[in-house]
Order: C-alpha cells, then structure tokens, then sequence
DNA sequence: GGTTGACTTCGAGCCGACTCGAGCTCATAC
DNA sequence: GTATGAGCTCGAGTCGGCTCGAAGTCAACC
C-alpha cells in the first residue's frame, strides 16, 4: 500500500503510454470502461493515475482479442461494486477465455488451408511448373 | 480429370453446405468472389458446381482469418486470368498468412493476461480470501 | 388453375468501435 | 496581452460485412 507519488497524467501522457488515441480514451470514459469517476483539474481536464494506465493496458488486452465493449464495462462495474461480486468477474473472464481459445483454433485451421497453399504455389514454382495448377488441372484441389 | 456427373446445385444447396446464408452468397457474387461468373437455369436462378463449393469453403477460411473481401475478390481475379498470375497469388497468401500468424501472437498474448486474473481469482475464491483482491490491496494489480 | 415454396432484384438498415471536426476554454511562454 | 498548444463537448460520419424485407417470377404439385 504504497502512499508514493501520485503522478498526475493526462490524457495525452495516457494515449502515449497506452496507444489508445485521445478520442478512443475519451470515448471509453463515456462508454463507463473505467472503474472509477476519471477525476478532472480546475479547468476540466482529466486527469489519470498510474493505476487507471494499467487498467487501460488491461483493457487494450481485452478488446484485441475481441471482448465486447459491454463486457468490459460490466466488469469495471463488478469491480466498482466490491467484494461479493468476484463469482461473476471470474465467470466473465473464464467465457471470454474460452471464446479466445476457440479463435485461435478457428486461425490455426485456416493456417492450414493457406499453408497448403503457400507450399503448393511454391512448389510449382520452383519446378516452373506452375502451369499445371491451372484450372482443370488433376490436383488442382480449389486454385 | 473426371468428366463425370455435374450436380446442379442451387443457392439453398450451397447455403447447407458451405454454411453461408442465400444473402451471403448473393452478396458474395456481387462482390466478384467467384473465380467464374455463377451460372444460371432457364428461370434465372443461380446454379453452382461442386468446384464452386470448394472455393467457398476456402473463401469461408479466409474470412474466418480475417482476409479482407477485396484480397479474396483480387485472387480470385488472378485465378480468373490464368497462368503468369502465380507470383501475385502467392504473394497475397503469403501476406495473409503473416497476419493470420500476428494475430494469433496477440491472442496468446491476451490469453496470458486473462489466464493470470483467471488464476488469481480461483486461487483467491477457494482460498476464501477473495476480499484481498479489493481494490488498494498489495497483490491487486489491475483488478 | 391455384397454392406453395424457393428463387429473383434492389435498396435500405444495422452493428460495433471508433474517428473526426467545429467551436470553445484554458494556461503557459514569450 | 497574445499566440500556441492541449484540452473540452457534442454530434455526425465512417467502415466492413453482412442482414433484411418488399415485391416480383417461376416451376411443381394437387
């Protein structure tokens, strides 16, 4: 529980450090992503903490492998609420992981597809015989 | 090279079978995915051939992995013109596959983010310590 | 010959997640 | 004191890839 120093940041230093564009971070602040209030200065601006950076990077995790902006929210709205609600964060992250696990299962089997390919194309290359993968061709398994 | 039978197969045939709805497949057409202009009966309706079928299965895999429906349409385009275009087809498989292949590196990137909260949270809810997990906690990093 | 069901075209609508821009307010640097 | 630059709000626009529905045609069956 460290009472260090609680670097002010804002919203440009954040979309520095998290890739997320202003309007993007903006936008999510609208959208309720945040756990807490994003506090503002005397004239308005936000102003963030290292700790909402690093739920920012979470979140930046999150939306790259496709978790709606809904889910997140409901998480951050779990989180807000406290303890008791720990079930139902785990089940929000347990069903997005399995959905992750079946992309990545749905990639690899294209890989194989367009590896075949690749390895075919290159093959026929190399022989200069790329003309037999034309059309009517006997192994011409779908161009 | 088979001269043999060529089933008729119409739009609702292919729809079971490739998994895409009637509208895909329109649309598809439309946007120039098939390598031939799809044929058509007396009564004007779309007639395709196995060999169709087997270029929407693969069209379905690179959809799956993210291609962009111009790259299919520029594929198939190169198939279309015949001999001398298999640089070009490699070239964009080749590319697609270098995207497919990136994306899966940030899904196991994302995957090792869930898979630590995930662990940490049945630890914590086994243990009956889920209440350390709030907010200002030591170990609480990003929630 | 009427009903059904599968097909046709066409244009519009939808979805999620940004992305942009106009017009404004501030604070700091010179 | 004014120019610069970063921030603000609000509303509208964009993008890709479908998705839908209305209105019509056609063949096959009873």
């Amino acid at each position: 529980m460290t009472t260090a120093e609680r670097p002010r940041l804002s919203i440009g230093d954040v979309s520095e450090r998290t890739g997320l564009t202003r309007h993007t971070l903006r936008f999510y602040e609208q959208e309720g992503l945040f756990v807490e209030p994003v506090s503002r200065d005397s004239a308005g601006r936000r102003v963030f903490t290292e700790q909402e950076v690093g739920w920012l990077l979470v979140c930046a995790r999150l939306r790259a492998s496709g978790m709606p902006l809904p889910d997140i929210r409901r998480y951050a709205d779990l989180v807000r609420q406290g303890p008791g609600t720990e079930h139902e964060r785990l089940a929000i992250l347990q069903e997005h992981r399995e959905r992750v696990r079946a992309q990545v299962a749905e990639l690899h089997e294209a890989l194989e597809v367009i590896d075949d390919k690749v390895a075919l194309y290159e093959k026929r290359l190399a022989e200069g015989t790329a003309d037999e993968l034309w059309r009517n061709g006997p192994e011409c398994d779908n161009l």
